[in-house]
Order: C-alpha cells, then structure tokens, then sequence
DNA sequence: ACGAGGTCCTGCGAGC
DNA sequence: TGCTCGCAGGACCTCG
C-alpha cells in the first residue's frame, strides 16, 4: 500500500525521532516477513546498534543500523512507528518487529497482513538490491529520455509499465491510476504505442502528483499511518481512485472501475483517456 | 519474452 | 444476527 509519498512521510517523520539512537534489543514475531535472513540473524544484527540514518529508496524505508541496512517494505499494510511503552492492544496484537531503544521507547513495524518484507543487507547486499530498482522519479537528475525510452519498450499496458520497480520506482496502484487520468492516457494502452510526448506528459504528471502527494502526507485508504501514526491527507484530492462509478471532473462521464489490467483495481474516464 | 493468474496474509464490508 | 464471499494500496512466482 505504502507507494512513494506514503514512505517519504514515513521516513520524514521518523528520521528525527530515529537518527542517533541506540537499538537494545529485538523481537520479531512472525518469521514470514523476512527475506534472505533468519530471525536469529535480524534479532542480532539489530541488537546494540545504533541508527545513523533513515533514508527511502523506492517504496521502502532504510534504516542504516551499525554497518548493514534494515530494509522495509511495507507492501500493503505496513506501517513504522515509534512508541513508548507499553504498547496499544492493537499494536501489541500487530507488531511484527520490536525494537526496543534506549529512550524507553519502542520502533515497531506494524503489519496486519504480513505482506511486507524485511531485509537486512551488508553494503554488498545493498549495492545488489538497490541496483535492480528503476531510477528515482523525483530525483532531479532523472534522465527523462533515458526513461521515455525504456517505458515505450514495453508491449504491456501502460498501467503496469508504470507500476513496474524495475523500470521507474515509487509508483503503485493509486498513484498510476491518478497520473494516468491526469495525463489523459488509457491505462490499458501498449507502453510501445505512446508518443514521446505522451510519455513525457505522463512521467510530468506522475511527478507532480506524488510531490503533492508527499505535500498531503499521503493516502490513508484504510491502513496507511504516517510515522506519527496519524492519517494521510490525501485521499481527498484522489480525482479517479475509489471513485468509479462518479462522474469525472472534467467532462461528468461515469468512471468506470475495471480489473482487467493486472488484476488491480483501475478507475478511468473513457472519454478523458485515449 | 510475454501475459495471465495464483500466492503470500488478515480484516472488513456486502449480501444472503 | 451470523455466515460466506470477494476484495484490498505490493511483490513474487509459475505456467503456458
């Protein structure tokens, strides 16, 4: 659920909170959010370190924790928060990881579903994994036409071209769905069938979206929490998703909310989007 | 190489 | 009221 915005506040909320303290120890409930590790090997490599940094890289919070990164991916659910002790009954009920600091409070990562993932990666690691994942779009050193070029090689749907980490990271299933209406694109076109300036339009209105998604703190559609463990404000200003079936703002056409891409949830305007 | 579809999990709301 | 079913913001895998 966490896209890009969702873990920028995240990690924004939490650097302050995070960078300087020492981890105690740890406690990991459920073994199945882990990737390429061992509960034994997270519990230990956290154990009496200290958090330099908290930074993002796609939809993933970094925490740099002695010489290795804890890598978080919230996937659908997935929330960070910081607590004092003790915890809620509900967070006590969800908390995958703890980590307890030593400000007497508690670094929880929050998973109802469990479909989120933990890593934790040397620097050999990290080189490995952050090498798979497309460029940054709000990086301003994104080159445009190398990305243009590598989405309209593409024979699958826009949509999921969009949607895909490998080739630009960040974006998920609310967010294509936005830009894809802001562009005035069908997200069921062939990437390949996109103009240059089609595409450009579109990487245009995906980066504006997700800055002022960042701006609203993210889009609360039900589990998403902030760092502060407050809602996003952005769902508001969502102007296609969770809204099929209500006319469109531009033309007063009914959306139309389909699965046939991929299996996720699209909502566009047929007459907007060509 | 591609697209379609299933899988991992739990909770919730709709409908019967 | 209580049950079952389908669906949910992600990512990964297998199959044909």
């Amino acid at each position: 659920m966490p896209e890009l915005p969702e873990v920028e506040t995240i990690v924004r909320d939490l650097a302050p909170e995070l960078i300087g303290r020492r981890i105690l120890r740890a406690r990991l409930s459920h073994d199945d959010v882990l990737r390429g590790t061992t509960r034994r090997r997270l519990t230990a490599g956290l154990a009496n370190s200290t958090i330099s940094a908290v930074t993002r890289r796609a939809k993933h919070a970094v925490l740099h924790v002695g010489n290795r990164r804890l890598v978080v991916q919230p996937g659908m659910t997935g929330a960070l928060l910081v607590q004092p002790e003790p915890l809620s009954p509900e967070d006590s009920k969800y908390a995958v990881l703890r980590a307890w600091l030593d400000d007497q409070r508690i670094l929880i990562y929050h998973d109802v579903r469990r479909l989120g993932t933990l890593l934790l990666l040397d620097d050999a690691g990290w080189q490995e994994y952050d090498a798979a994942l497309g460029p940054e779009p709000l990086d301003p050193e994104l080159d445009i036409d190398a990305l243009v070029e590598r989405m309209r090689r593409s024979n699958q749907a826009i949509k999921k071209v969009l949607m895909d980490q490998r080739v630009i990271v960040g974006v998920g299933n609310i967010y294509a769905n936005e830009a894809l209406f802001a562009a005035g694109i069908d997200p069921s076109r062939a990437a390949s069938r996109l103009s240059q300036l089609e595409a450009r339009g579109l990487i245009s209105e995906t980066q504006r979206i997700l800055r002022n998604a960042i701006i609203g703190r993210g889009s609360t559609i039900r589990d998403y929490r902030t760092g502060t463990g407050e809602a996003g404000g952005f769902q508001s200003s969502h102007l296609v998703y969770g809204r099929g079936g209500e006319p469109c703002v531009n033309c007063g056409t009914r959306l139309t909310e389909t699965h046939l891409i991929d299996g996720r949830t699209t909502v566009l305007c047929h007459n907007c989007q060509r």
